[in-house]
DNA sequence: TAGTGATATAAGTATATAATTATATAATAA
DNA sequence: TTATTATATAATTATATACTTATATCACTA
């Protein structure tokens, strides 16, 4: 259960088209920023910047594996199941996620 | 299940803390926009500005009773069932429920 | 060590947002 | 009718946001 302030801050954050979609990949699959740029079609630094403020709140957590920085949900935030029951709803990641392995670029990465 | 724009767009609607808050309100109980402007202690015109907002976008319905105009929520809106999901998370609005009870504004706009 | 690729950050800009103040409208009550 | 109350709207302002461009950092590779 939580307080209204906090809920409304982490709403705003899914509350952007790019983040939500983000954050919807990040729920199917980990994935760099590179993969990120190329499925979403944005710029690097417009992703890096989104994804900044995902981290600074917490939501995603990084790992470096060589020189690419893979992104993946916290699972232990106290939001993550209001987030789980809000992407429970969201059609479209699969689509993203089908792209992504269209194009074999979790290979790529790896 | 929803398109991510869209998902988006509700979601940036309910990502302010005034507007989830009236929102958790009504989710309990119809309410007219003074008793609003008493319950958030913020300006008439701010509260106003808001419900328009979420009129605009077909979340709550608005019925006229004497000089009142009372805001409900609207349950046919394809993005109901989600938002009722994001509701069962919220913590305060009994809290605001209360507090309106005990002032009796309820009668006062009867 | 120099060069390349992946990512982050800083600065600047344009747009969006939420508030205030002032005013309009509409219904009721005197 | 006039005054009052409830609400809506318009104009303005201040702040927040998301993007672009330019640059920095850091890891790998030749």
């Amino acid at each position: 259960m939580y307080h209204i302030e906090e809920a409304a801050n982490m709403l705003k954050l899914l509350g952007d088209k790019t983040r939500l979609t983000i954050m919807a990949i990040l729920n199917e699959t980990d994935c760099c920023v590179c993969e990120l740029v190329e499925l979403l079609q944005m710029s690097q630094p417009a992703i890096s910047q989104h994804l900044r403020k995902l981290k600074d709140n917490g939501l995603v957590k990084e790992t470096k594996r060589a020189q690419w920085v893979f992104y993946s949900l916290n699972k232990k935030h106290e939001f993550y199941p209001m987030m789980q029951s809000i992407f429970a709803y969201l059609l479209d990641p699969k689509e993203h996620i089908r792209q992504l392995k269209e194009k074999g670029m979790r290979i790529q990465c790896e």
